[in-house]
DNA sequence: TATTGTTATACTCTATAACTATA
DNA sequence: TATAGTTATAGAGTATAACAATA
């Protein structure tokens, strides 16, 4: 699915908004196309970023770093386990709560991700002509600072109430 | 559900990348939180901009303008009818085909969210130091034209084959 | 009483395939 | 025969509520 939400500009360049709204759709469908087949989908890689970074955590743990339910969770690490992403253990001082954490295949998969993250900020970055590198790097956090902005005071800018 | 994909850098910056993800997850909770309790959600409103950019049209050009199938639309055309926010005619050349239309309402509500987008463009454009202004806008589009051929040419650097 | 994780239920998005009506 | 849109079926994500076991 991807949407134009642009608006033709009087002076036919395109708007700096539209331009982020581009490339964050870009990202969602190479994310989704790369997943297909592989059992992994967005959401379910979320869940191993956070064991990427946090290593072996509570469902609570990942449910909170995610910002979703622990019910949300459940059915990730359902999936996950099912196709030997992740492990469940039982928690040594918590008879309630359940550890999750990568297997060693995830672990090595995981690795590999950062590292095409690396590569592809790497060919990002040498994409900006480098007598631009330093103002372009100020402005894109300008921008992404103005919108944490926004985002927190709870205003809303991609839509209004219907 | 807001993943942190980043990598600490050596230099405790934060990386291209990053921010590039952190901008896609802050748009994606903004719409999907302004969204709640309207009936409206991030699909729907693709469907609202396709109609709002092209006029009233076949559910099959909804479907080709957003890359997903003829049932698709007709789930989502369904659910926006069933609020109002589309009507649907019968198309006069076409027997077979159905014309989608924007209510006066939610074309109303697209003129809206049109000057909404304005109003963040401008003031994330505000956000930019002016010396860094142009700078920052060549590196932006030459950072997301590399992003397109990247995808074009089907390379993956978001994941890896699991 | 509070917390962890589960089951139960419901809604949404999306894909594929089969089918109807029309071209 | 091909196309427009539907019904049928299935899988995935997510939310709320109720519940069990444990703290």
């Amino acid at each position: 699915m991807s949407a134009d939400r642009s608006t033709p500009r009087a002076d036919g360049g395109i708007r700096l908004l539209d331009t982020l709204l581009l490339i964050s759709e870009l990202f969602q469908q190479d994310m989704a196309r790369y997943f297909r087949g592989s059992g992994l989908t967005s959401s379910r890689v979320s869940v191993l970023w956070v064991l990427q970074n946090r290593g072996p955590s509570t469902q609570q743990a990942v449910a909170s770093a995610l910002g979703t339910s622990a019910r949300n969770v459940s059915g990730l690490v359902d999936a996950l386990q099912a196709d030997g992403f992740v492990d469940r253990h039982s928690h040594p001082d918590d008879r309630r709560a359940v550890l999750v954490e990568l297997t060693p295949r995830s672990a090595a998969f995981m690795s590999r991700m950062q590292q095409e993250h690396d590569e592809l900020d790497a060919s990002l970055v040498a994409a900006v002509p480098p007598a631009d590198s330093a103002a372009f790097q100020r402005g894109l956090r300008a921008v992404s600072d103005r919108l944490h902005e926004l985002v927190a005071d709870g205003e809303h800018h991609l839509t209004v109430e219907a």
